[in-house]
DNA sequence: TATCTGAATCTTGCATACACAGCGGCTCAA
DNA sequence: TTGAGCCGCTGTGTATGCAAGATTCAGATA
């Protein structure tokens, strides 16, 4: 949604900033309710106040911050419940293009799919968590373009891009690659198949162990702010 | 996701010009592809470029205009074929929602969903078209609300926001208010009864009528423009 | 002592100014 | 005549200045 530059060589400041912040608020180094005050940053990036709020405002396009008219932005609240909120729309919109992609992708997809997932065996077998979190993406962008559908495939990435951050520790867990990589196997099958259904509920399941995984992994929200 | 400021009372230039020009692309005053000069807006509102930038911005951040950086804005090209692929995202949305709110809505929240479809009887006996839009709108609101999940509620009005633009002749058809009904007639039961599934596959019928509608309505966008 | 009030201060929203990137037209040479 | 390179113009990106709304804190009053 929000410009996500291809890599033209165009340095906008504002971007600059954009990303940067985004960086730090995902990773939690920005504390949710953290004042952004506009000067502040401006000095920090070596920038004036307009770079920073074009970049603060795109911010609070995607959510990480909040605008308060003539009071400034704040880091977004988050509380568990909203990130299991979140979940819980991610498990259906990629249920939801996993039953899509069953019934409209061409062999060649189908194909490309399985290849995808016997790429990720040596990953497991490797403990390479990178490579399966790498083949992992590649293996849901291609269930996205299944639908044929590009307006789902962007509020797809869009959403999945949002929830990186919360995503990110949920591999650490030893056990939860393999298991990870099996129900996507289950997941192929039911695709090849043509099985949408069948898929869709494989699906949720596969998201819902996921965001167990995250819940008892390290959890930068340790405490409910509402 | 815009920041859609509830009654305060401030009234913010920015998100004035947001709003007016929103409604012209949506109305196809601004056709796709025109080229949206900074300084002329700004004349044109009688204000300076500085909140225009402002408002370009969250319209790229909604998709009703591009960007291309130090390129400036133009309204973005909506294609018949894009509009078919938002309708069918939203209309899986909806599907969603109504399942989840079959399962999870209290015994009250169905009590007002049931009185909310019988208002909506006087409406279509009297043809007040713009009376029954707008328990329309209420109506599916009451089942976003019904899944319980904030988010999910954020996500389903944004996308509607989106939508609206092209959802605004469809019930022109002097039958379709009529039929509206009854569908959302057959949802009621279904979610009174807990039938999720069931209301899901009945609501996907009902969104698909209602893009029917839409493709037999006279249509702002009447050439493929890719 | 607690609460209300109002003025000082801070920060945002907007206007204006300046620098540089695209682009379009022009000239000149092949 | 056509293509390449140069130059000026238009318009975006950024900086800064100003005014008004919001916050805060001191002082007065109950």
């Amino acid at each position: 949604m929000i410009s996500e530059q291809e890599g033209n060589g165009s340095p906008l400041l504002s971007d600059k900033i954009r990303l940067a912040l985004a960086d730090e608020i995902t990773s939690g180094a920005l504390v949710p309710g953290t004042q952004l005050d506009e000067q502040q940053l401006g000095a920090r990036f070596g920038a004036s106040r307009t770079p920073v709020r074009e970049a603060l405002r795109q911010l609070a396009a995607s959510g990480l911050v909040e605008m308060r008219p003539r009071r400034g932005a704040v880091v977004a609240e988050i509380t568990v419940a909203r990130v299991f909120e979140m979940f819980e729309l991610t498990a259906e919109i990629e249920a939801l293009c996993v039953r899509l992609a069953a019934w409209r992708m061409t062999p060649q997809e189908r194909s490309t799919l399985r290849q995808l997932h016997e790429q990720s065996r040596r990953a497991v077998e490797e403990s390479d968590i990178d490579e399966y979190d790498r083949l992992n993406w590649l293996f849901h962008d291609a269930i996205y373009e299944g639908t044929h559908n590009a307006f789902i495939v962007e509020q797809a990435k869009a959403l999945r891009e949002r929830m990186a951050a919360f995503r990110r520790a949920q591999l650490r867990e030893a056990t939860r690659p393999a298991h990870s990589r099996h129900e996507h196997g289950e997941i192929v099958e039911a695709v090849l198949r043509g099985d949408g259904e069948e898929a869709a509920k494989l699906m949720r399941a596969h998201m819902f162990h996921a965001a167990s995984a995250f819940d008892r992994s390290t959890c930068v929200l340790e405490n409910d702010h509402n």
